[in-house]
DNA sequence: ATTTAGATTAGAATTTGATTCTATAATATG
DNA sequence: CATATTATAGAATCAAATTCTAATCTAAAT
């Protein structure tokens, strides 16, 4: 017998079991070592369905991707919503991001070493559609606070290294551990220096 | 005829052939999508001889980045010497970061990408000790300006991702295109951003 | 000058992993 | 309940990485 296949039982959540066994794997092994196989053994899929939903190994990283960087934006942009002045919206742009990666260290770690990854044009374009949106609103946010002289007026693109190059470079040492200072530690270190780096004065 | 291997003649440079078509074909194609085939071909060499060398792609892209980060290092380091105070060095390793990638760009573009890449356990050796070597002379250098009260006092993990972490991470930007404005107009309002965020008051 | 050991090169053979393809089953829709 | 669409399975195929053996070169020793 066992002609051919035999497909389960309706798995609504399968797309999700990948990208969770995707993470688990790329946490485990990396990124570029994760085979397909390893990926379908976790989830306990075929491969037939793997492709189905994600056309490949590079599909289902782009999801991870984009799920990841959505949260993180949206996360932000609530966060601002509380926030009333210049020093506020720069402190909560650092800590904002501490949280996050504290939080999920996993996905952080995808985030963080997935920079390199071949995306495909469609995934591109969506990402870079969601960057646009997502730093039009920050921008429009913290626009005021220029004219108004609580900020340095910089190069526009200049203000986001800044403000979130710090922090992000420590999470990255801290994520693939080279250090061992857990971010919350830190965070408001690096809070302070953004903010001195770019208030009036 | 053509029974077996008919081994070139004496190719000293050999190996540092392979680096550079391997860095030409990075540039091309990405490094994850280029096949050792493809480095192979535009070196002139035979895989052979390639493993030989390398050991398989992650082996190039180990001596590639290894490399790469001692010359940048070692350029730091020279430059340094002709500061004489706090200011002079912490706008010295920003500029310096700018001019290099903006020097060799290609070469820049595969360190920052190449992060993800999964060295063996001897390049990551290699690099721990190349790292340990570099930032324990960095720190000597700046140490006794902070104990002479010219720059803040911080936890020591946070210096360089305060002082380097925004020209890095406009340099990522530069790089993959996302960003027009060159460095080098740039660069001073980062090493200003830098100063101030670290500069006693 | 010969011999020998180690380094370097070559490319075929093998192995491993990615991708495609066809068949089957589940689900939804009229 | 017929039909279309979506989801699944896994064998077959394809492409790339890696290994392996043989040939050649270089330099040191005699």
């Amino acid at each position: 017998m066992s002609r051919r296949g035999q497909p389960n039982v309706a798995t609504p959540g399968r797309r999700q079991v990948i990208l969770d066994a995707a993470l688990a794997c790329f946490e485990d092994t990396g990124v570029a070592a994760t085979t397909i196989e390893q990926i379908r053994d976790r989830a306990g899929c075929s491969i037939g369905s793997l492709y189905h939903h994600f056309g490949g190994k590079e599909g289902v990283a782009s999801a991870l991707f984009i799920d990841g960087i959505s949260d993180l934006n949206a996360g932000l942009l609530q966060r601002l919503d509380d926030c009333s002045n210049a020093e506020q919206g720069v402190r909560t742009c650092v800590l904002h991001y501490a949280d996050w990666v504290t939080r999920q260290p996993e996905l952080a770690r995808f985030l963080v070493h997935a920079r390199e990854i071949n995306f495909a044009p469609e995934a591109r374009a969506e990402l870079k559609a969601i960057y646009q949106r997502h730093f039009g609103a920050v921008f429009t946010w913290f626009g005021r606070f220029v004219l108004r002289g609580d900020m340095k007026q910089l190069p526009p693109e200049t203000y986001i290294p800044i403000i979130s190059g710090p922090i992000e470079d420590y999470a990255r040492q801290w994520l693939s551990g080279r250090t061992r200072t857990p971010l919350a530690e830190v965070a408001e270190v690096f809070a302070d220096a953004a903010w001195n780096a770019v208030r009036a004065r």
